[in-house]
DNA sequence: GGTATGACTGTAT
DNA sequence: GATACAGCCATAC
């Protein structure tokens, strides 16, 4: 039997709580689940469900704002045009304004 | 249970 | 700024 309360789960259900026109980052949403040093985790639970609908993926970045998993939308290109027409500006893979533009779920879930 | 891997992060050189 | 290395944690074999 599988946990629902999955570690996957948790990570999904704040990647959907990230409003259009923003992005965390994984170490971000590591740490809002209590593993600061989990970030790869939330990568990997993301590479087993970036084609899952109702996780926008795209609006999860590293640490620097850049997309560094837009090679896996299928297009390289994929990512950050789908960020754009959201509103966020992306600029050589890498999010402008990046701290105005990130969401700290630690601070808008709290 | 040990080893390898990963959409990461931070520090050091 | 780029490269190298270490840390951290869950999953797969």
């Amino acid at each position: 039997m599988k946990k629902e309360n999955d570690f996957f789960n948790d990570v999904y259900d704040v990647v959907r709580q990230i409003p259009a026109g923003r992005a965390t980052s994984y170490g971000a949403i590591a740490a809002y689940l209590g593993q600061k040093r989990g970030a790869r985790m939330v990568g990997w639970a993301m590479g087993n469900s970036y084609n899952k609908q109702g996780v926008p993926a795209h609006r999860v970045v590293n640490s620097q704002g850049i997309l560094s998993a837009r090679h896996l939308f299928g297009t390289p290109t994929a990512m950050q045009e789908r960020l754009e027409s959201e509103g966020v500006n992306v600029k050589n893979d890498k999010i402008q304004n990046w701290k105005e533009r990130f969401w700290d779920p630690e601070k808008e879930l709290h």
